[in-house]
DNA sequence: ATGTTTGCAAATAGTTTGCATCCAG
DNA sequence: CTGGATGCAAACTATTTGCAAACAT
């Protein structure tokens, strides 16, 4: 079922990839797969870290490229930050997200409540609206019994 | 009315520089001034053009680490973006925002019943929340209109 | 006075680009 | 084969840090 999914998403990572003239070459297939193995939304520098292991001489930079091809295609998101490095997202379905504000940890959740939300008339009227999300702030199970040691990240 | 509110924040800006061991320095008051004057959620950058118009030689640095530092005394709010240089909003009490995603244009709004979204238990139980928002994202008044006119930024 | 803040400069980190070589299609 | 992709290096942009001089308190 996990592995399912898995082969589902690398269906359309290829098909996507071919949609946009993208060749399916092995660094980008192992990045994608980092990609959707990883859960915790990694910068490029964490997925080069990973993807290193598997392929020690891919360059930090088609890291870099790739992730933001895939961006550009839509395979992945670039989820919210604060101008730290982007961070990528490879669960493209509608879904929400919740950051700790201490350890800018990023959680995914689902609440079909969240995906309806209506959208007042006034806004309708003057923006075309393709995507609404919830973003939840505040501590994560970690953060919240630290009791306060280091409040640093 | 308008003058008012302002008038009220400065005084926000000196109770929290006080509380925070801010001294109130010249500087800091024409950067807050700034900040509360823009309405486009300004980057450092263009914070840094706009204060040297009347204060010439400030230094890129001291706006950066001003807005920095407010930021952190709770003054401003640096909004999420996607890794784009960290943007800033004096408006701190809850609201929402609509962001353009050809031109990037960041819109507050508000919209009660946002603010009082219901959190469902199970995430309750799992984080402590502080904060809740609505991000809506689309095309803005003038980009839905630019009927395709270079797509790019 | 005295400790914080500023401005300058230099170091880091994150991102982008150019180009010769390589390889998927 | 051939044009797009990769790896490398270098340019750029954003952010952070160290420090002496200037200033708020």
């Amino acid at each position: 079922m996990k592995t399912e999914k898995k082969s589902e998403k690398m269906n359309t990572f290829k098909k996507l990839c071919r949609m946009h003239g993208l060749r399916i070459t092995p660094q980008r297939t192992i990045i994608y797969k980092e990609l959707i193995r990883a859960k915790n939304h990694p910068s490029v520098e964490m997925l080069y870290k990973k993807v290193r292991k598997s392929f020690p001489n891919i360059s930090f930079d088609t890291v870099y490229r790739t992730a933001i091809s895939f961006a550009e295609i839509g395979l992945v998101r670039v989820v919210e930050g604060w101008g730290d490095p982007k961070r990528f997202d490879s669960n493209i379905s509608p879904h929400h997200h919740f950051r700790c504000i201490k350890c800018n940890k990023i959680v995914d959740f689902n609440y079909v409540p969240f995906d309806e939300l209506a959208v007042p008339e006034q806004l309708r009227r003057r923006f075309v609206i393709t995507r609404k999300r919830v973003i939840l702030e505040g501590l994560c199970e970690q953060c919240r019994n630290r009791k306060d040691k280091e409040g640093r990240k």
